[in-house]
DNA sequence: TTGATATCAGTAATCGTTACTGTTATTGTT
DNA sequence: AACAATAACAGTAACGATTACTGATATCAA
C-alpha cells in the first residue's frame, strides 16, 4: 500500500491515541472538526478504514449498531455499560487457556477471541442508589 | 406488555428454534416467506425485536453491520469464521471465573460477559489445504 | 357480535457507512 | 525550484440495514 501523508489523517490518529473511550466514527469528526473546520465525514471514515487496513487502529464491535475505535491495537477486554452505553477498557490480561480450552470442543482452528464485560459502569453506579 | 398471538410471529420463532447458525433478519424474511408468501420485512424486524424484548430470543453482535438472532437465549460462547463469516455455537460452559476476576480489577458492577471466538471453520480449513 | 387494539403489508424515512467526482496536496524525479 | 504522477481531499450521492408511519386486518375479552 502506498500511503502519502495529510494532516487530516495524522490528526484522526493523535485524536484517537488521546482517547480511552473508544469513540465513534461520528465523535472523531466532531472532535477532528474543531482543528479541520471542514474536514469530510467521508474522509474520516476512509482514513479509520485505511488506519484499520495498515494495523494502526482496530475496529470494535461491541455494541451493535455503531463501530468504536481503538489506537491500542492489543487484543484486550473491554467492558460496555448497559445504562449509559460508555465503553472502556478491562486491564487484565488476555486468559488464552480459555482459547486451548474451546479448540478441544471444536473442529476448526481457533486463532484468537473477543470478550466483553456488561454491567454498570462506576458512574451509573453511583447515580442508581 | 400486551401481546396478541400472530401466525408471522409464530413462523419467525419456529423458524429461528429449528436453525443453530443465528440467521440474520434478511435470511428469517426469505425462509419465512416461503410460508407466508406475502410477509413483510418491517413484519420480521418488529416481531424479532418483541421477541427480544419478551426474552424469548436474543439478538447477537457478533460480525458488526448485520445482528444475528438466536433462539437460545441462555448465554453462551459463539465463534465466527473470519473466512466465511458463519457463525456457531460453542458447547462449552462459560466461566464465570473471568468476570470475578475482572470485577477485581474494575469499579463499576460487573454482571456478565460475552466472548466470541475467532478462527477458520472446519469447512474453510478444510478448503485451503 | 361487537368494540378496542395489537398486528399486518406496504412504503417512506432514518442512520451509519461507502462510493463517486472534480479539485488539491504530497512526493519522487528532473 | 518546477513537474508530473497520483494519493487524498471536500462535497455529495448512493447504499444496506433498520425503524417509523399508514390505513387495513386479525385477535380477543366482554
Amino acid at each position: 500500500m502506498n500511503l502519502k501523508y495529510s494532516k487530516q489523517r495524522e490528526a484522526i490518529k493523535t485524536f484517537l491515541m488521546s482517547r480511552k473511550d473508544h469513540p465513534t466514527a461520528d465523535q472523531i469528526y466532531s472532535a477532528v472538526r474543531e482543528q479541520h473546520p471542514n474536514i469530510s465525514l467521508g474522509t474520516v471514515y476512509r482514513n479509520l478504514a485505511l488506519l484499520e487496513d495498515v494495523g494502526e487502529i482496530q475496529r470494535l464491535h461491541v455494541n451493535g449498531n455503531t463501530d468504536r475505535f481503538d489506537a491500542d491495537v492489543s487484543n484486550h477486554y473491554h467492558f460496555v455499560c448497559n445504562s449509559c452505553g460508555c465503553v472502556q477498557d478491562i486491564p487484565m490480561e488476555m486468559q488464552v487457556t480459555l482459547s486451548a480450552e474451546a479448540q478441544k470442543l471444536f473442529n476448526g482452528v481457533i486463532d484468537y477471541y473477543t470478550a466483553c464485560f456488561h454491567g454498570k459502569c462506576s458512574d451509573c453506579k453511583e447515580m442508581q442508589h
